[in-house]
DNA sequence: GATGAATGAGGGTTCATTCAT
DNA sequence: TATGAATGAACCCTCATTCAT
């Protein structure tokens, strides 16, 4: 990598780690010049202007978590999950993302914060979030239908309720900070599927 | 209501709008007090500085939310649900809090937000707010199995279904900005009721 | 005394207090009220404004100063020490000029420091303070001539060194902080006292 | 010099003079800016605060009273002043002591004043002062004592007096603000020295 | 006569941004 | 290219002062 692609990089990872810490309002430039190791005045060689930094975070943000968390490996699963029950497919889908969640969390905080005060940022957002979104969702509903017999409007509720149950993960961990044992979040995943799998009748 | 009073309501309700559209950081003390129909002066008369603002704010929000979101009206539907089946109990449970939230919602913004940011009010708000919403959580539990012939495990996926359907709703709406017409939203929470009452063998 | 007059005098010795210790330009008006016990749109009832407020201060510091510090004792002083010898009578002008300093020193810091920054108040305060400090100055003088029989500049050498005496034990105690015991104070004094005594060939 | 040192220079130059003329709390950070023409925020890039600014300040002062007021001079007195008698030397003590008072007058207001309203520096300063002036006075009575035949405690009188006499010097000058003509100075400062002279008889 | 309520003007301080080197 | 140096604009906050009650 050559060096001024390296120090790109290098802001912009600061400015991840800052701003997923103290919000883009509070994080100075300052900050993140000297969390890159370099000076203001180089800052904004590389980039215009701080909003124009935080848009090029949310973009990697968005190619990152479009990437990694909705898609790619899903594919994956849908290969090795042929054989698999309904529910077992539903707990892979549930592990996984909640394991990508995790690893992708300062930017996905950084996404749905910053989209809240930036409505040019929130429709660029949404354009290219919520169709992959919603084809990952239709993938899902798919599958869950093929592997059953149940209605298309059952295999859409199911579907709300794992990303509900994602969703609420994501909250208690990340936004209250309320720290779960992973025996915990086991049983807690248990219990939703068994919800699940009894409304599809699997056992 | 005294001059006063009603000076100090003015200035929390417009640091509340404001801070919900903006950010704590990124509002200022003179965007609040124009707002308020006030001068800054008069504004740390009130509040000695805006971080104490804020923390009025949250104060406010904490017992708007814990009073009117969690328990209060719960109680009511329990009284009134007595012979409603578990999925019409759930069903006005789900729609009423959807309610409560999209009148709240400026202030749980705040809350849920804020305390990303600022260490000693997370820890405030979680001291408060974790305690209530496990009560009501279990209270529900109890009634659904009052209700029907689940199993307490079986109970806690339900419930926290629900959540999870509950924090979807809120996400697509307020945090994505997705508007979904009436119809929509009833679809979808047929479709998630749909797959509970299957599940509990309701029909 | 009549309540108005109360409160005025109130005002008057809590800017005395604040400004002695804080200085004139950072004792604010809400510290002097406050102190007062009384609000601050009463004081300026009062006082027209902050500047009247130092100017009333000064002139009662300049009256209790002129008054007690430089002449009346003195009087006495003469009186009682028709039979005294010059260094007894010297002793005993720099024992009462120290213990009166004692009792006035806020007053007398308000001035020397303020009169810096003002320099019509310089003007007022000198206009005032130089004549009666240089009769009194030219008192001490001729006693010490009638009772010893020394030249005139010998006299204002003298009297020069008793006032010099004194400002250093002033500047010593309350300008660096620096306390002396009695005991110390005492010897110093002797010391200062056994030097003139010499010089006018006093034993 | 760099820039940045010459930037420095100047608004510690721009704040001793603006300080001793105003006083601490009464100059702005506006003003010393300006005086130094720089912006504010320049001057706040060199000095994080107000206090910070004014700690340099008292620190050059310290450096410099200490250095060419307390003692450096003095030992160039001692070698020359050889074959002075002590009048004479006490003579030029008194003038040159004089003439760095005339020259340094500013910082050693600031230090007198300021020290009164700020107790962590009034420590700092007696704690670095106070031992070099010690000192200073110790030396002054051990050269007496080998000038003439007096006493340890007749020494610490006349010393105490010549400090004495300075003191009144800068009082009256720069404190009171009297002018007084070369002439008078030096008739004043013959009569102290007669008064000193006539008590180590001299002559 | 006293005060609760309000404020314009200004204080210290920070920020994103620029530019000469 | 990278940065040392600088800054206008804005921020949070305080102050002396006013005025209706």
């Amino acid at each position: 990598m050559k060096k001024s692609e390296k120090t790109k990089k290098k802001i912009i990872e600061s400015a991840i780690k800052l701003i997923s810490q103290y919000g883009y309002a509070a994080t100075t430039t300052a900050q993140i010049a000297k969390e890159a190791g370099i000076s203001e005045a180089t800052l904004f060689k590389y980039f215009k202007d701080k909003e124009t930094l935080l848009r090029e975070v949310i973009n990697i943000a968005l190619i990152q978590i479009i990437n990694f968390v909705a898609l790619s490996p899903l594919k994956e699963n849908i290969k090795k999950s042929k054989d698999l029950k309904a529910s077992e497919f539903l707990r892979t889908i549930i592990n996984e993302r909640l394991e990508l969640l995790d690893k992708n969390f300062d930017l996905l905080k950084i996404i749905l914060i910053e989209i809240q005060y930036n409505d040019s940022l929130k429709k660029e957002v949404t354009k290219v979030m919520v169709p992959k979104f919603c084809k990952t969702k239709g993938l899902v509903e798919k599958i869950l239908m093929r592997k059953t017999d149940i209605s298309k409007s059952m295999a859409k509720g199911i579907t709300r309720l794992v990303i509900g149950t994602l969703l609420t993960f994501l909250y208690q961990k990340y936004i209250l900070g309320l720290e779960m044992s992973n025996e915990e979040v086991k049983e807690e995943i248990e219990n939703v599927l068994n919800v699940i799998k009894k409304s599809i009748e699997e056992e």
